[in-house]
DNA sequence: CAAAATTCAATTGCGTGCAAATTAATTTTG
DNA sequence: CAAAATTAATTTGCACGCAATTGAATTTTG
């Protein structure tokens, strides 16, 4: 692994900007993804965390709160309420594991289901207003991917 | 009734994991580099938002609530409590201007400017966190940046 | 010049995100 | 087997982020 940041003296004033940091870059992106789901999401009164767990329980029905949370990289303080807005709205339902009453099963509602078919509207379009191709996004997609991966080991185990 | 897209051959069921999406891999990348800084900045009471308006500021000092929230993509909706934690904190100060009483004019303070030294240290602990090179960092920021700038293109001026 | 429109910042309401504390259920252990 | 430790989900508190509203100041215009 060689580090090209040996000799750092080469790390001037303008590397404070905002335009030459890559942490920048990704925070502005991800805004700019949620800004462009919103009027598609807005129909079906969902937001964007909400449609990833729809996205999870499409690929992958009645998973506990721990799963889904391991799936899109959010912890339960941050689902209890979201999963409750989305039983609300009637995409899920969430039920308790007879097997072993600390868990929750979450699992798709007959309308949770139907979404389904719509999501590949939604997915057309934001994949045309990204205008890349897929090849294009799918290598900026595992570039991000391996970041992430980085990113995270510097606090997972050390 | 098919529960397969008719005609899109192309994108199939696949496409909705997770896995596959760009939006998410830039979700994600967000939340990693928000998690990476978090210790880093815990040592300033800073949050990354807040960080942001700092080193905006340390490129150009004295702007309006209007103007930082062009440079960082945030409205006053957010910067407005954001900048009086700021101040609270020692950082900035602000003041209205007088030649127009609407503007709050917004300055780095003796604290704010002396933790501009500090922010050199805290850039290369996440460049060593994100693994990557100079010039790849580049890259990906570069395609981000482009990214950005097509999905924006979507409601802005036209 | 005065009314209308515009601009800027602040405020309100809602939904994330995350840390820390809480509660209930299960597993470990002494 | 009972106490202690662990686990899963919920709750609480704080800080974004954004839409919509408000209020004050400025500009436009009739």
């Amino acid at each position: 692994m060689a580090n090209k940041a040996a000799h750092i003296d080469t790390i001037p004033e303008e590397a404070l900007s905002l335009g030459k940091q890559l942490c920048f870059a990704v925070y502005s992106a991800a805004h700019a993804f949620n800004r462009a789901y919103k009027p598609l999401l807005d129909r079906f009164g969902l937001t964007y965390p909400q449609y990833l767990v729809l996205l999870a329980l499409w690929q992958q029905d009645e998973m506990t709160v721990k799963r889904i949370g391991e799936e899109i990289g959010l912890d339960s303080g941050t689902l209890s309420p979201l999963l409750k807005r989305l039983e609300a709205a009637g995409f899920v339902a969430r039920q308790r594991d007879p097997g072993d009453e600390r868990q929750v099963i979450v699992r798709l509602t007959e309308k949770g289901r139907d979404l389904k078919s719509e999501a590949f509207g939604i997915l057309m379009d934001i994949g045309k207003a990204s205008g890349c191709s897929l090849e294009e996004a799918g290598e900026i997609r595992d570039t991000l991917h391996q970041l992430t991966r980085q990113l995270n080991s510097g606090h997972g185990a050390d």
